[in-house]
DNA sequence: TCCGATAATTCAGCACTTGAATTAGTGGCG
DNA sequence: CGCCACTAATTCAAGTGCTGAATTATCGGA
């Protein structure tokens, strides 16, 4: 039902997107694989393939041992045709990367934002220095980043400019891009911190090879990233995925957000730690995990505990009923520490109450990455841009400059 | 990161379709308008819809008068060029419309499926045979049949042949294709009813031009179409959508899925009726409709729908929070019956419970085209499915037989 | 009857894939 | 040592399809 016109040339970004891809994600292939892979004619291959490996985007990477017979040549992405930099963005601290097409970080510069509510402006300051500096300690000319992913805590609208709304820090539609671009000239990609993560776990953790799944994260607050077809369902305005205001309890606890009865406020890190009354010391983080620590000793703690895993059972039932996924996905700092050990529990819990049919095709696993995969994720922005153009094709009038 | 080969010949296909769908859902249209809307050179629609023309899917329909200047000449999907079924198949009866391309219902069959729990043999057998009288009612060659579609209750896992799944009346995947396959030769497009009435206001009522929309059905039970950029959201094995059952109280209400606390055992019909307590004459519908009613003169009445209208507002929330749609529909012939009176006080819900900015970009609406839409939208499937292929060209080796 | 205006068709030029034929590398065997 | 069988990669004619410019069709008005 779509309409947007199709011309042959469009046949030709298609396949080189689709060859790009396959390479991309699939390592070293050989020509003959990837004809296998895309259905492709080996004559096509070879010419596709010919025409990226003269841009320089792909190289050959050795050979495969044949008994007897010609050897096939590998191919792969040359990890340094282009680096991509990707940004996590915290209501606390601002975490930049700049990675290698092969993902490997050359640079990492971490910066506090400083106490109480972020100010807009330090943030975006902070992010555009980040960037300057991963580049300079990469040793990487600027020309060849090919861009900035960004992923931000609190929902992202995207329009013309995206904008960000975080009611729980007093942002209320910060033009954050508009503010970033005063500060570099890079192409910039802005989506929600936990939509990143979850394209992260998506290409090179628990949600390789899925067509369907959802990323459940629990830090101090939740969010999820739902992953439909392929891709991370944006909804209109980009904002969809807010699971963790989903209301659980009919008018029970007063969230953050406003609303009653959230998961948040049942299973977020800040949540579970008020609730549990005794002062902890040290960071949240820290907190958490004595009170984790504390359950084996502590009837309270334990109590505690098992609840949370009975409101996170329930919370996954209802994504497993919603969305019918094949894979669902707990992560985040707090998630993490909570399903290393409820994980059993939550699987009992979501099989007492989903439908018996979708909850039979929903594995419900821990996340691989970690939380510190949001940068990871934000720079797969822009390489998922270039995959999708086919790998920049020079403009068709070489303009002198 | 779809890797599925692409062909000069594919252009073609997706062009035709383009074209079809603009034909399809935007009535008369000349061919210069045909352009600008696809975006194609005037060239090829002409091309194009001359092979249309030919085939007899695409006729002429009139002029439309210019002042000075040669008239643009009118086209449109020949109404007659193919007829299409629909079947809603519920619990308690079978209903088969036969409508031509313009959606003109030609023949209706409905037929009563007996008391107690349905048995799929018998539910079969009247498909097949509701088929059967429409097309002798309509006076109809079945090879003009393009397809039957139906809408079933309960979950449909589509595999090769599609099984239902209805836990509440025993159902536990019922080999309905099959069974229907046997008392029918037609092409068979099998999917939830809930699902093709969403499909129906989408085309045709209160979905028109949504990206992004969900459909809120209230019957007996409660169950919910998700349309994800145009299309229908499936899911792994086709049971998204379920969002009837998903817990809206922890540990509230017993649902009859197993579950507790689901959105259904709140707000479905069957459970509103039980809770009134109360006991009212009739069928459901008519109780329903007298529970309403009473609700001016009995504040027993009058509360319990205001309670409901707090549960609907905060699973039309969940719905907002989770979504992000342009477009709630509240239907079914409870939701439709219910939202008539309360639909304000369910916004008025919703806005307190959503998260601002979803909520703003959410329009809440009553279905238009009521609950009767099901065989419509049903039939709507097999002419996605002629659309999707571009209508349909003859095979390239026309064979004897 | 001719003219200006708008709509539709035709066609050369170009972009692309396919499948068959051809060329390119390897190891084994006589 | 040279030939052969085998597998991989490249080349190329054939076929399909879109575009943009030129051409043709069809109107109203002077």
């Amino acid at each position: 039902m779509n309409s947007r016109r199709t011309t042959v040339r469009d046949v030709r970004r298609t396949n080189r997107s689709a060859l790009l891809s396959r390479l991309f994600l699939d390592g070293p292939v050989s020509r003959l694989e990837l004809s296998r892979l895309t259905g492709l004619s080996a004559g096509t291959v070879s010419n596709v393939t010919g025409e990226l490996i003269d841009e320089g985007v792909v190289v050959e990477a050795g050979l495969v041992e044949s008994d007897g017979g010609r050897p096939r040549v590998l191919l792969r992405v040359d990890p340094a045709y282009g680096y991509v930099i990707g940004v996590d963005v915290g209501p606390t601290r601002v975490r930049t990367e700049l990675f290698d097409l092969s993902m490997r970080a050359l640079a990492t510069v971490d910066r506090p934002v400083g106490a109480g509510d972020p100010d807009p402006g330090t943030v975006a300051a902070l992010v555009a220095a980040g960037v300057r500096e991963a580049v300079a300690g990469a040793d990487v000319a600027a020309e060849r980043v090919l861009g900035v992913g960004i992923g931000v805590f609190g929902t992202v609208e995207r329009g013309r400019l995206a904008l960000v709304h975080a009611p729980t820090v007093g942002w209320d539609a910060v033009p954050l891009e508009a503010l970033i671009r005063a500060g570099t000239d890079l192409p910039l990609f802005i989506d929600n911190g936990a939509k990143t993560l979850g394209q992260a776990e998506m290409w090179f953790g628990a949600g390789r090879g899925a067509r369907h799944a959802v990323f459940a994260l629990v830090g101090s607050g939740v969010g999820a990233a739902i992953v439909t077809d392929g891709t991370t369902y944006q909804g209109t305005s980009s904002s969809a995925g807010e699971w963790g205001h989903t209301a659980i309890v009919y008018g029970g606890r007063p969230c953050r957000c406003g609303g009653r009865g959230c998961l948040e406020a049942y299973v977020g890190a800040q949540s579970l730690l008020d609730r549990y009354g005794a002062e902890l010391p040290g960071d949240e983080e820290a907190r958490l995990a004595a009170l984790i620590d504390a359950a084996d000793r502590s009837a309270a703690a334990d109590r505690l505990l098992d609840e949370t895993a009975g409101y996170l059972g329930v919370g996954i039932a209802n994504l497993v009923n919603l969305f019918n996924p094949e894979r669902i996905v707990l992560g985040g700092w707090a998630g993490l520490a909570l399903g290393t050990r409820l994980l059993p529990r939550i699987r009992e819990v979501a099989a007492a109450q989903a439908l018996a049919h979708p909850f039979s095709e929903a594995a419900i696993e821990l996340s691989r990455l970690g939380p510190d995969a949001v940068a990871m994720g934000a720079a797969t922005l822009p390489i998922a841009e270039l995959v999708a153009r086919g790998g920049s094709r020079p403009p068709v009038q070489a303009s002198s400059r």
